[in-house]
RNA sequence: GGUCGCGUAGCUCAGCUGGAUAGAGCAUCUGCCUUCUAAGCAGACGGUCACAGGUUCGAAUCCUGUCGCGAUCACCA
């Protein structure tokens, strides 16, 4: 139970007590640093059922609370703010009653199951540094949502299919000289990637050749030779022929071979995955169904249209006049599906870019007209854009960050200044290697989810991944340097503290401990891991704090030598705890 | 043009349901390592919360409008 919800009970009682009225809500807040107390009840906020002077009101609630509660010891009051100063031994029970700290704030089971959507790459190239925002983003909404009790289910769908990828094959057929994955030493998406770069070189070129015969840019685009077969190689994929499928399956499989590995590296999995070959064709049916049900309409060309206007938007295509799908054709059926196939889920989050904003507007609004139950749980978890400072990432101009570099870079970066500090010399390499990329994984990822994903980012590879200040390694490395006290202290074990005195600064890390049940259940309704990684930072702070100015060793009080020990891997804890639903990991040396 | 999102210190970002003198980090400057890891701590400097109105005891936060940036408005995915 927190402080607010031991003392809004009690401000209740005193109000009707001595006001004979009642009160809904209490409001508190923090105490500001430069007033003495815990905790600040707003007493502003209730002038709407109470009238009178709020100071006076302020007092009289505070002379009530000192009588009649135990842990409230004294109170100031300024202006309409009264606050409260709570009992040492508040802190100390909320602290002997956690036996546990590394399952503190975890929630067991409850609700519905959840499916979280992220990554969902096209397999023509390799992943970049907007799939890492996204599938970073998706992991750790999926692990805050597990700590909250929901059970969740880590989906993703594979583009596998359509024209790009028939571009890699032509260029793989005209260029490749049968070269593998193997034979080249390349990873396979790279070794695939390279080839939709090299159609797409051919491609211009052929267009700027037509365009200096005199045909126009438009039609050039169109008849270019290297589309016109990338056209037919769709139609014969399309068709099932068969040494169009058998190389399709071949260069996908060199694909997701190397997706599998910097997934691997960057520590993130998945429960099943879709393939959008297997699911491009479903939702006809709905469409059908949609129509009986008045949803959609037909033109008099047979195309098929969904009509929001009175929702404040458009009217749109759900089936063309050809009767084959569209985008939205195979995500009203891919939804259906998933639903089907996991019959415990309530509700689904899909991680995709805010530039498909309107999409899932529409997909949403269309699924709850069809009249699924479910429909009403489904968030669009969107993210703005990944700007690198000579402006936006462009995959034809080569300004991509490619996620493999980026993350051996961040390791090398870890690398560099791990040497300069000369800390852990006494490591074999395996293990340098191992806390390197430990490191510069936890700056990357750090560094992208401690920000708000509606906002664009701004990355700067080379200066933006900071070791110092409000980054992932400095709360990595005081999770060492605790871990390092724990080595020192030796073994300690629970004894009694009862009446044990606080220092200022050990309340203060208490109170922030303290917080972590709700930071949880606020980021799980919000979708929000930067709630967690904010979280983290402030906790770190108040222990850095605590740790300067308080001897945690250096007193000869076993007491409270033992109760700081205890403290300090309680908050080791909760770092370790915060961090892994963030997806990072805190080496216990560095 | 319509719709949606963003605009907070020189830079990168916090700021939950409206609350006290708007907070961190980086950068610049001052102190602090023979005692638990200085990737640290304590402090200084730095703001018209884009702008203008409105709502009220009280607005960075809610509403309206303006400006700037971005996205989107395909029988593409």
């Amino acid at each position: 139970m927190t402080l607010q919800e031991t003392l809004a009970p009690h401000i209740k009682k005193a109000i009707s007590h001595l006001y004979k009225t009642t009160l809904e809500t209490v409001e508190f807040q923090a105490t500001r640093k430069d007033f003495d107390g815990d905790i600040t009840v707003v007493v502003f906020a209730m002038l709407g059922v109470v009238k009178g002077n709020p100071a006076q009101i302020s007092e009289a609630i505070g002379n009530y609370l000192v009588e009649h509660v135990e842990d409230v010891i004294k109170f100031n009051v300024v202006k309409g703010f009264l606050n409260l100063v709570i009992s040492d031994d508040y802190y100390l029970d909320f602290f002997k009653n956690v036996s546990d700290f590394s399952k503190y704030g975890k929630v067991g089971n409850q609700g519905d199951a959840i499916l979280v959507e992220y990554s969902s790459p096209n397999t023509n190239k390799p992943l970049h540094l907007g799939h890492i925002r996204n599938i970073l983003l998706g992991y750790s909404v999926a692990e805050i949502l597990k700590a909250s009790g929901r059970k969740v289910y880590k989906t993703q769908i594979i583009n596998d299919r359509g024209i790009h990828i028939c571009k890699s094959m032509l260029a793989w057929k005209k260029f490749g000289n049968g070269e593998t994955p193997e034979s080249s030493g390349l990873k396979g998406d790279k070794l695939v990637g390279n080839y939709y770069v090299k159609f797409n070189k051919t491609y211009e070129k052929e267009i700027s050749k037509l365009i200096s015969e005199g045909i126009s840019e438009e039609k050039a685009k169109t008849q270019a030779p290297s589309l016109i077969k990338a056209k037919e190689m769709l139609r014969k994929w399309e068709s099932g022929d068969e040494e169009t499928v058998a190389l399709w399956k071949k260069m996908n499989g060199w694909v997701y071979d190397g997706f599998e590995e910097t997934y691997k590296a960057l520590g993130v999995d998945f429960d099943s995955l879709y393939y959008e070959s297997n699911t491009y064709l479903l939702g006809k049916d709905s469409i059908e169904e949609g129509i009986k049900k008045g949803v959609f309409y037909k033109k008099d060309d047979d195309s098929v249209w969904c009509d929001l206007t009175e929702e404040g938007l458009d009217e749109k295509i759900v089936l063309r006049s050809d009767g084959t799908s569209v985008y939205m054709t195979q995500d009203i059926g891919t939804a259906i599906q998933r639903v089907e196939d996991h019959p415990d889920i309530g509700g689904m989050i899909y991680t995709v870019g805010n530039e498909q904003d309107y999409h899932f507007k529409v997909l949403f609004l269309i699924l709850k007209k069809l009249g699924y139950s479910w429909a009403e749980h489904l968030y669009h978890l969107s993210y703005g854009m990944v700007d690198l400072p000579s402006g936006k990432m462009k995959s034809r101009e080569g300004t991509v960050v490619d996620a493999d570099e980026l993350i051996s870079d961040m390791s090398k970066t870890a690398r560099k200044i791990s040497e300069e500090l000369g800390k852990i010399d006494d490591f074999s390499i395996t293990e340098k290697e191992a806390l390197y990329h430990t490191i510069g994984l936890g700056a990357l990822k750090y560094y992208i989810l401690k920000v708000d994903p509606k906002k664009r980012i701004l990355f700067n590879p080379e200066e933006s991944v900071d070791f110092h200040g409000n980054t992932g390694p400095f709360i990595q490395y005081t999770y060492a340097r605790i871990q390092s006290i724990l080595r020192k202290a030796g073994n300690f074990k629970s004894i009694s503290i009862d009446g044990l005195q606080l220092h200022k600064k050990e309340k203060e890390l208490l109170k922030q401990l303290q917080l972590f049940p709700e930071t949880l259940q606020l980021a799980a309704t919000h979708y929000s891991p930067a709630l967690i990684a904010n979280y983290t930072y402030d906790l770190v702070k108040a222990f850095n704090s605590f740790y300067q100015k308080v001897p945690i060793l250096g007193t000869d009080n076993s007491i409270e030598k033992n109760f700081r020990v205890q403290l300090s891997h309680g908050v080791a804890e909760v770092i370790k705890n915060a961090f892994s639903i963030l997806g990072i990991n805190v080496p216990e040396r560095m």
